[in-house]
DNA sequence: TACGCTATCCATCAATCGATGGAAACATCT
DNA sequence: AGATGTTTCCATCGATTGATGGATAGCGTA
């Protein structure tokens, strides 16, 4: 029941964000009371931390998957070959993709950040991608631009029923336009020098 | 006291967004009864759909002025200027940027968006950098191609509370940062072929 | 059977939300 | 001064929120 619980808080705050989460909505979708929801995870903040453990760790286990599947690779193949895998995941689990911008741009009136994970996540891609030797010595111009392209991966994500229909096509189309454009855009730039 | 509840909203909405704004938050700052907010704006969707059309309207004249000084100019200068430009306005506004994410991913409760503006916004950014010839046969590609710039902006821009830190910088030199990462990115996928 | 533990639900609380009615203050014109 | 229209505030409403207390049912063990 604990468990069924957190898939449907991951889904629904995933959907909504914090605040627009009521706790209600959670139980009704698990179809419990709301005051067994409280028996097993206690007040609102703390099923919200759980969620974003939940999340953080399985992305975690992604980027890991992606790092052996590229190594020894050329750059070229590395960059594309993780843009294919991150927007493959993360086009299946969008809940992912919205429960970090969230976290960017709430001013979090609940106290509940994803801070030091995302750092630690920019620092390691950096080095699979072999912008830096090792995550301590990661510059500051690497991390921003790792940053700016990880970005545009969760817009295109959690913006697709925004974006869709300016572009006017389908799902299907939809993810192929979006692995397209981050490998147009970043290639170049990355491939350079 | 119109302008001023106005003025008020704008930077309130845009900081928490509409349903963590209270009409009484808004009131309170303007350093009135919620009932005269009630008075001159009326529910709050409305004040809200204000607040949008202001912005909307102040972007469309900053983008018309973009257009206007990197006219007649070569790609790389147009990209490079309009990404200053576009910088400097929306540093300077914030609250500019954060409305407009919102617009994305709030699986709208409210029924107030800004489809149409962003999506008629895109068209003349891909005319003004001369990647189609009218505003009418915009590609789907270059379309994508432009939401993922103005998307990494945006992100930068709102999402500074939260990458600063990451980057150990101040403001002055996160702004920098900024312009050079996405020149550093954009200029080599746009001027290459 | 009697006890203790877990899991669930019903009823309810105080706080906060958007919104309104009505009275009072203010301004303007005759 | 008096009449009229505009603007502001006080008091309050019903709905919803996060959260809790207490009763109930099931189950294993002594």
């Amino acid at each position: 029941m604990k468990a069924r619980i957190l898939a449907a808080a991951r889904r629904i705050f995933g959907e909504h964000g914090y605040n627009d989460t009521t706790t209600r909505r959670i139980a009704k979708d698990v179809g419990i009371d709301i005051s067994t929801l409280y028996y097993h995870w206690g007040e609102k903040q703390d099923l919200y931390e759980a969620v974003l453990q939940d999340v953080g760790e399985e992305l975690q286990s992604r980027l890991n998957e992606v790092e052996r599947t590229v190594s020894g690779k050329s750059l070229k193949d590395r960059l594309e070959i993780s843009i294919d895998m991150m927007c493959d995941y993360l086009f299946a689990h969008p809940e992912v993709s919205n429960l970090i911008l969230f976290g960017y741009f709430n001013k979090t009136s609940h106290g509940v950040t994803m801070d030091l994970k995302i750092s630690k996540y920019i620092a390691n891609i950096a080095v699979a991608m072999q912008l830096a030797i090792d995550r301590q010595s990661v510059s500051i111009e690497a991390k921003a631009r790792i940053l700016a392209v990880w970005n545009t991966v969760l817009n295109f994500i959690s913006g697709e029923d925004f974006f869709r229909p300016m572009l006017q096509t389908d799902h299907e189309h939809y993810t192929k336009v979006v692995k397209e454009t981050l490998k147009f855009i970043l290639v170049p730039a990355f491939t350079l020098d």
